[in-house]
DNA sequence: AGCGGGCGGGTAATGGATTACCCAGCGACC
DNA sequence: GGTCGCTGGGTAATCCATTACCCGCCCGCT
């Protein structure tokens, strides 16, 4: 494969000329660099990206790392983050941890061995790995999930006002035994959906009982087994907040499955205005976060970190919007 | 940041020792091995990958360049690869092409300037970018549909039959007047589609007419589009094959806006079965593709070839599986 | 005319891990 | 006891682009 100093035997001058000229820094004649163009052309040149990393001691990529890739919530901040970095010449390696601690780790010290120049994740439970970024003075951005115990940008969405505002919907469209299946405990988004189910029930002086609580992994299976067991009480809930979208297949699922109509028997809500939510009958009543904007801000906060680093750690919190469709009306 | 020579010092060891030991390389006294690993740990230190990877001329990466983050069939492929080259020690990154035969282009320039591995990718229509691999030698395997111009391991979906079983099954529902909504012209799964459509109109002695036929993007707006023209017709459709589930979701909008039955009045198979496809009222007959093997056969070949570039190009064809659900039943 | 400054461009140091090559030391065998 | 061979481990070359440093040339000013 053809080095640099292929490119300036071939043009006819030195690789520091041909370095110039193709990263177009200082000044080289016009006519060199014409030369050089030419030549790296013709030799199909494309400059060593590990050796160029070596000596720039960093590389134009950033790492995003999230919790789960075929959740579209998560695929959407993808699509947020890599259009921000692409435009500033970045590029963005996706990783996939799959809410799996040993995962994330893993692709935490990918990403600390690659000397990226950034990392932007969705945290999982533990929060130990992310020390090593900071300890290494790697910029990086949390999205999603705040972290416990580090300092660091953040972009959150206000899912536990969101969570309330859902619930006293349902309150006001006049269910009685409202339930909630979220995810699991110590995750961050599920414990903020749970509280804010819990203000809400609490404002409106209802009592809330844990059994009418479910937490299981954010998935549909997950999912359709909670709704199994709550819909099978003596006093099964008329009502269900769901926390995502993968969560609302499970439990509509298990509907159809038992014959119970979603909003006329059972209110719902889910977290996530996925593409099908209008498509289900009745319509699905869904907490829309805006997931591409949560990707384009984590992306620029990275940005504006990894040139200064210094600078202090800031929260960004985006607001959600409750849309009310047929499976919250009786 | 810790360098390989601080541990070398901390371990009172050379260099090469300490490569040795952290690779398993060779044979080194295990003491040795101890102190080494010992001294890595405490002093934190993480092999800078740039320089190894300019030494040994090849990193440890595979890139995957998918054409659509947030279609699940493709999702469904990145964890294929994700799972198999995890095993082995390989990282994939993920890199959106977006259907652009320009951004396809640049990351394959990426690719080539990482001095990555392999490479996978769902080729985009134009195909002169994946030359440039094969001029340089690096493995590749193309995913979903085939390379024109190039000799290449293959990974496909025998989609044109599955096509054409779909069409016959609406053929034997007794759908009169069938129509096909696939994607734009020149990709080749979307050409397929539409020949298997046409093949199994020929099989049945039915006249097929551009009249019941249209082409758009991959996207649920192209579709929707698409089925409402279709539908403003003189002489409608009353049943429709639909290219992608992304569609699906374009089509069964423009139904429910048109108070148009699915199954009753129009007669639907989309390719791709979706989470959501037995949720919607008739539940959407789909025609399953077999994603996440694509993902994992492909990741396999690529591992071959990245062993032994010299092995002839094979291509492996999988099945799809229709499945029949209330939308294809009168 | 002489000197300073600026510009274009070359030489060589640099980044950090891997590994070819070589050497020391020890055991075994004659 | 001497020599051969093997093993463990050190020294230094290597991968390749970038860039610090330096030099020569030309222009302009005094």
């Amino acid at each position: 494969m053809a080095r640099i100093s292929d490119v300036a035997a071939r043009a006819g001058v030195s690789t520091a000329t041909v370095s110039r000229a193709l990263n177009g820094k200082s000044t080289v004649d016009r006519e060199l660099v014409a030369r050089v163009q030419k030549a790296a052309d013709e030799l199909g040149y494309q400059p060593n990206g590990p050796a160029r990393n070596l000596r720039r001691q960093e590389a134009a990529v950033v790492a995003l790392i999230i919790s789960d890739v075929e959740n579209p919530f998560f695929t959407a901040i993808a699509r947020g983050v890599e259009d921000v970095a692409h435009e500033v010449g970045y590029s963005v390696v996706l990783c996939n941890s799959d809410e799996s601690a040993e995962k994330e780790n893993r692709y935490i010290d990918i990403a600390i061995q690659e000397r990226v120049a950034g990392v932007i994740l969705s945290p999982t439970a533990t929060t130990s790995s992310v020390g090593k970024l900071a300890d290494r003075g790697t910029p990086f951005v949390a999205v999603d999930r705040p972290l416990p115990s580090q300092e660091s940008d953040l972009v959150l969405v206000d899912t536990r006002v969101a969570a309330r505002q859902a619930t006293a919907h349902l309150v006001a469209q006049g269910y009685e035994r409202i339930g909630c299946i979220t995810g699991p405990s110590g995750v961050r988004t599920a414990d903020d959906r749970l509280a804010g189910y819990r203000d809400a029930l609490k404002s409106a002086k209802r009592r809330s009982t844990t059994k009418l609580v479910r937490r299981t992994e954010y998935k549909a299976t997950g999912a359709h087994r909670a709704a199994v067991e709550l819909l099978g009480q003596p006093e099964p809930p008329d009502a269900l907040l769901i926390a995502n979208s993968a969560m609302a297949v499970g439990v509509l699922r298990a509907l159809q499955e038992h014959g119970i109509r979603p909003g006329h028997d059972v209110g719902l809500v889910a977290f996530d205005d996925a593409p099908w939510a209008e498509l289900v009958d009745p319509p699905l009543s869904v907490v829309a976060q805006p997931a591409y904007e949560i990707g384009t801000v984590a992306a620029r906060l990275l940005l504006a970190r990894i040139s200064d680093n210094t600078r202090p750690p800031t929260t960004t919190t985006l607001g959600a919007r409750l849309i009310e469709r047929g499976s919250s009306r009786r």
